[in-house]
DNA sequence: TGTAATCCGTCAACAAGGCTGACATAAATC
DNA sequence: GATTTATGTCAGCCTTGTTGACGGATTACA
């Protein structure tokens, strides 16, 4: 797979070993490899994410509330405590951010059915609207490379990308990116 | 892991044995789908980059610091102009992290050999070993995805990741990291 | 040779978005 | 009735980004 200078400067073998029970193919991979990998990643994450800037900017928004905008929609009526487990942040950070959606109308913050206490979100129409136009350039990018690399690269992709993720919270993270109840839109 | 749920969802569709070329395997996305994957890509950069941020705390640092050590040590005998492009943010931000890590003895500053404007960066010791530190948790998470996905699927990660990077750096960034995992075009 | 451009460093001011700590209120629970 | 829970808010701090301005050293050029 990967020789020239990489190979070259780290002689030292990888240190995975845990046989070959997964695949009869061996993975050997330097620290040099995995280097270029985090380095690979840092990149297409930074491209990813400068994507909606533009747009945020123009409204005098910034990333937090992309991120908020992005996890209501994904899971309307979530309540705040929901949208903190999610995003790991303080309530004080969420919520200055909470305030300006709601105060621009973007964001709608009903009482609780069942629980009074607790607040329910979802998007306006037009929260909807701005969340659209800021994922619009990241689908398209998404849409693009995976047209190119293919749908066996794709399903590595998020194989990998699964596996990457903390064992702690991947079950909570896979029913929710892998829930197709949230179809109904 | 590898299927279940997410094979179900869509992304291994490549049913066909066939010599059909990659490109003719048709993908079915739906925008919520990519969604999804937007949001795996969120989960699991986040659970990357958490990793060394305690041993950082613990020096007083941040993940700016992270960011120099590592393309520093990735190039050494970099230009501030060159970590610059890379960092894509301005001189004065970058300068107050560099001033830190040359400070504590982390990064050394030689005065340029063809052009003595520039400063030549490298690593001292105790700086290759603080960033082997910070990122051994990150090679350690790859090397553990990467056993447990298989050579197959790690291909397809480093594809969809090249090909999600901006056009125009694409080039540069490709040759920084060494790219030969696959043949693109 | 003199002038302009370049590379780097720095001061000052500011903003976004994290954080902790403290406190308040309403509602639910025991 | 007392306590716990969910949320909101004030105040202050930190990191890390930004602009703008300026200066020194060095190189490139006319």
């Amino acid at each position: 797979m990967q020789d020239g200078k990489t190979a070259a400067r780290g002689a030292a073998r990888a240190g995975s070993g845990a046989g070959a029970s997964r695949s009869e193919k061996l993975l050997f991979l330097t620290d040099e490899q995995l280097r270029q990998s985090a380095e690979l990643l840092f990149f297409a994450y930074r491209d990813f994410t400068s994507d909606p800037d533009e747009i945020l900017a123009a409204r005098g928004l910034g990333r937090a509330h992309h991120r908020a905008l992005h996890f209501i929609r994904r899971r309307p009526g979530i309540t705040v405590a929901g949208l903190l487990e999610i995003l790991r942040v303080t309530k004080q950070s969420l919520n200055r951010v909470l305030r300006q959606l709601v105060d621009e109308g973007l964001v709608e913050s009903t009482e609780g059915l069942q629980d009074r206490r607790q607040r329910n979100l979802r998007l306006s129409p037009a929260g909807e609207a701005l969340e659209r136009a800021l994922s619009e350039p990241q689908r398209a990018r998404l849409r693009r490379a995976y047209a190119l690399a293919g749908p066996e690269a794709v399903a590595g992709f998020r194989q990998v990308l699964e596996q990457m993720l903390d064992g702690a919270g991947r079950d909570g993270v896979l029913s929710m990116v892998g829930s197709d109840a949230d179809e109904r839109s």
